[in-house]
DNA sequence: TGAGCTATAATGTGATCACAATTATACGTA
DNA sequence: TACGTATAATTGTGATCACATTATAGCTCA
């Protein structure tokens, strides 16, 4: 188990009236998100208390938090590791988005309003823009947030956790996906969604979210590059 | 908020090399599926400590778990309660189960051998045993069981955790499912899922599980009925 | 040179304590 | 009797410490 290469945990601001333990969460959980920590990699309380300046008590809680979302392994001996990725798995966690983001798209439907409507044009503007731009990560982050306004539109809404649990586990491999496709593919789909919004067509709209999953994650269905790119550690 | 419905922890034994956390996890785990805390019950650290006999350290572990599976509910304040319900986020709930758990039944179907078939009738038969009995507590553990079995024969699985959060959501509700309709439900659509299993065919297999899935719950159709048993406690 | 053992260091677990914020209770006033 | 306030109790948060277990590194011996 990998115990020394680096992490860049790159702490946002701690913002007042935030407790160390939400701290914490949100900088290991923005670094599994985006592939700051490699697969296999060991982390301590001690040791990420010390990077982050504070007790030990904060990491075990946001460490512990982390593990049920599936974002982190816990072994059983209590150490916790990002978890490694092998194709068949990669494969499955694609699967499960598509199953279950295209129902909750199918779902928020009858909730969306012509608020939403506009939240998601504009959301799709910025990612236009961050396109041009070439900020990878701005269009990773923007993208996220297509989907999630989508979702929540529906106010009785419980999928959005098991939703963002595929999404920590997928994280790093995503953002190389937006790398490798940040052309073409993602204006397409989501003009194909906001379409199918407009023509109030739930299962349109269902189709669209699950081809744009699909094509988001379509440069890793070879097996053999997946796992190169696993082992090179090029994530 | 309730702050002094009483809580049947029945804590069950705790076995050697078992952590403190673990094991109080798995009290209040038990203790929210099988519905032995009410809906808005407040829970506070240091209670749950002195009625465990333990120290607050690893409830606070466990209750930051358990808020992260969706089983409980983390206010504002770091307060915990078990999460109330609602006719609409049930209907979500029980959707959402359908969705993913047939599609992880149609995944499975590949990797299921003649061994898992063989469990899987074995637990059939013990759920008939239970029905026989009229033992409604161990009809829902088997019937959880046998859902379980089929999932985790896909080796790659990713969804189950996905789908214990769901259970645990609903699960007091479920046992009142069983409660009502234990006579005759269960037993055709797990016939029907192990026929299809014979024949190899996942769609029918998936249908077979969307059907068992809403079924067990269609005593909760209708919202007055719900809000009823919500509000008068029955569960 | 390399496999196995031992001593040392590092780690997770759980307990206790201090503090600030929140909540509950009791009191006094209108 | 109802309401607002002040006091007291409760609670979550975070830090520090002790302990048992596990991992690591160094050494010995074949």
């Amino acid at each position: 188990m990998d115990k020394k290469s680096p992490i860049n945990l790159n702490p946002p601001p701690r913002n007042e009236g935030m407790t160390a333990t939400q701290w914490v969460y949100n900088c290991l959980r923005n670094a599994v998100m985006y592939g700051q920590i490699l697969p296999g990699r060991a982390l301590t309380i001690r040791g990420l208390a010390q990077m982050l300046g504070i007790s030990p008590m904060p990491v075990r809680e946001a460490l512990r938090q982390l593990c049920a979302e599936q974002a982190l392994e816990m072994l059983g001996t209590g150490r916790v590791m990002v978890p490694k990725m092998t194709p068949m798995k990669f494969n499955e966690l694609c699967e499960a988005r598509v199953a279950i983001e295209s129902h909750a798209a199918a779902r928020a439907m009858p909730y969306i309003d012509s608020a939403v409507l506009n939240q998601l044009r504009r959301t799709d503007r910025s990612i236009d823009c961050a396109q041009q731009a070439g900020d990878l990560g701005q269009i990773t982050i923007l993208n996220q947030e297509f989907h999630r306004i989508l979702y929540v539109a529906n106010p009785h809404q419980v999928t959005l956790s098991l939703i963002e649990s595929l999404w920590l586990q997928l994280g790093p491999f995503m953002r190389l996906a937006t790398e490798q496709l940040a052309d073409y593919y993602l204006v397409d789909r989501h003009q194909e969604a906001l379409t199918a919004i407009e023509k109030r067509d739930a299962y349109a709209l269902q189709l669209a979210i699950a081809s744009d999953i699909r094509d988001g994650l379509a440069f890793a269905t070879d097996p053999d590059l997946l796992n190169n790119l696993i082992d090179n550690h090029i994530l």
